[in-house]
DNA sequence: CTGAAAGCGCTTACAG
DNA sequence: CTGAAAGCGCTTACAG
């Protein structure tokens, strides 16, 4: 590999005007450009980031600590970052942290002598207390899909609108004994899609049955028997809104085994807008969150910072109701 | 944020010293051991990867160039690798490529100048010859999913055996006219199977009519175009084996909407083993691939090439069949 | 417009 | 067992 020395001897000048040249810096005459250019030409050179980032503290890199690529929300926010760091000739540093603690806090501090520019949090298991205090030590912190109050950067999207987009479509179909498979009360995702639930039912002047109300683990195993518990009721709701995606394909296969069918035994509308609910069958009518966009704002939101912006924000990202086939009243409302 | 010369400063000693105690290299005093570790913790000192990577050459990063984390094929490799990375202490840059020659080639320079230890390339369009040129200047490169001859670590599954796989599956399931949805000429995996499906019916006696081959394109669309295609013929196929599963649920799709079903009508084998497949109806069988296990073999691969490991592996690892009941005959063969 | 020098935060022989 | 010095490959004032 050749070095800024290889090319200030081969263009006959020194280190200094080379790194200029490169660099775009400062005066240099145009004929002792051309020969540096050439001879970066002609070895190939390419500075090392590593060495320019001693010196600058700039190294180009963004970390991104999230739960778990695997699991299908994610992928998009990742996308999302890494399309708008590419675009500002960043790169990103990728962390599972497997929703824990312990692994999200170690990352912090690799990615922190890692000299990364900024770091993205997605579904943050630490406190608000901790958040701040790391700041003190750490780059530009945004995170995402945690609401957070203090002086943090956050991007999340609007939970309590978006489950009220999926009440009030049930309820423009004409269903009025709406069920709720809720996801797990720690989250705090799902407490807030709870209450958009609550509050559309209250703002329609429906009463909401407990017994309507169950909660679910977020995962398909744990919608099928919440929709088992629901059928098991003297009074089955007509139609049910889960709190997520996999809840939601739990449910329409719990039904399906009980040999109903879904929207004309039970309406079901999902949340999240993963793929598979393109796949599904009845397709699934869903709330699809921003995730790709979640992503890209974030890094936006770190390089402004990096750039000096010094005021926070919280971004909150509207979602938006796509309707399937499970919903739908076919006989009208 | 400490540096060295700080700890140094506090604890009375030299940096020497405190570099060779952080690193547990040379011989030290257990007394001054002891001071060096109270001064590291009294300031929370993190030594600097920087710095460390610009005199070691190691920076316990390593690049990861996959096509489209958003693609359910690949956020399980990236998890494979991430895992084994993070065992190790090493950090992953992921890149998405967008299967475009130039963004591979430009990320290729990227990484070289993030100073990463190795590069694991998936799915690459780029040639032998290119990549024997890029692996002369370059850290240690391993190429997933993508046969290759020449010096270069590479990691693939059994395309030809994994196809074999399928059919086999179809004609112990009693059925004799199989026809197989390809994917496009242009991917070699396609071809690999192709060419599985091909030699096993050939080894089974039974000559193989060429309108029951179809090429599709990979995705859902190509699936269900194929299978209506198939559907249109005099004499309509028993089975069909599909090159992925995005076009076996596409064709899984298609078989609905003539009003037909799987296996009943026809049996349907996809390929890949993505998520999706546990979630349709029918449950579809198809050849799973070690997805997570290519992402972590790369990782294993170039830490041992790091170390020193100079010869050259190739390694193919087996897919294996998961039977749902898209294929299973109920009258038995 | 150009170059010499200092320095970024480490590690690594080399003396002692 | 410990420290002074050189050096990794750059950038950045500062002279000239």
């Amino acid at each position: 590999m050749a070095t800024i020395k290889d090319v200030a001897a081969l263009a006959g000048v020194s280190v200094s005007t080379v790194s200029r040249v490169i660099n775009a810096s400062g005066y240099v005459d145009s004929k002792t450009g051309e020969r540096v250019l050439a001879a970066v030409e002609a070895l190939d050179y390419r500075p090392s980031r590593i060495a320019r980032t001693l010196v600058t503290r700039r190294s180009g890199t963004i970390g991104l600590i999230l739960p778990d690529i695997t699991n299908p929300f994610f992928p998009e926010v990742a996308r999302g970052a890494e399309d708008e760091a590419y675009r500002h000739g960043y790169n990103l540093i990728l962390c599972n942290s497997d929703w824990k603690l312990e692994k999200e806090t170690l990352y912090l501090g690799i990615l922190r002598q890692q000299c990364v520019e900024g770091v993205i949090l997605v579904s943050t298991k630490l406190t608000e207390e901790r958040l701040t205090e790391e700041c003190r030590s750490l780059p530009p912190l945004v995170v995402i899909d945690r609401t957070i109050t203090l002086d943090i950067h956050s991007i999340s999207s609007n939970n309590v609108g978006g489950a009220a987009l999926a009440t009030k479509h049930l309820l423009v179909q004409g269903y009025r004994r709406i069920a709720h498979i809720a996801g797990p009360a720690s989250s705090i995702s799902a407490r807030q899609r709870l209450e958009g639930y609550h509050r559309t039912m209250a703002e329609a002047g429906l009463p909401v049955d407990p017994a309507l109300v169950v909660e679910g683990d977020y995962r398909l195993g744990g919608g099928k028997k919440a929709m088992a518990r629901l059928l098991a009721l003297t009074e089955p709701p007509e139609a049910v809104f889960c709190a997520n995606d996999m809840m939601a394909v739990g449910a329409l296969e719990q039904l399906q085994e009980s040999d109903r069918c879904a929207p004309a035994d039970m309406a079901v509308v999902g949340y999240d807008g993963i793929d598979l609910t393109r796949y599904v069958h009845p397709r699934l009518t869903t709330v699809i969150q921003p995730t790709y966009q979640m992503g890209e704002r974030a890094v936006q939101l770190l390089l402004e910072t990096i750039k000096g912006n010094e005021s926070f924000q919280h971004i909150e990202l509207e979602p938006r109701l796509a309707i399937g086939d499970s919903s739908v009243r076919r006989d009208g409302p």
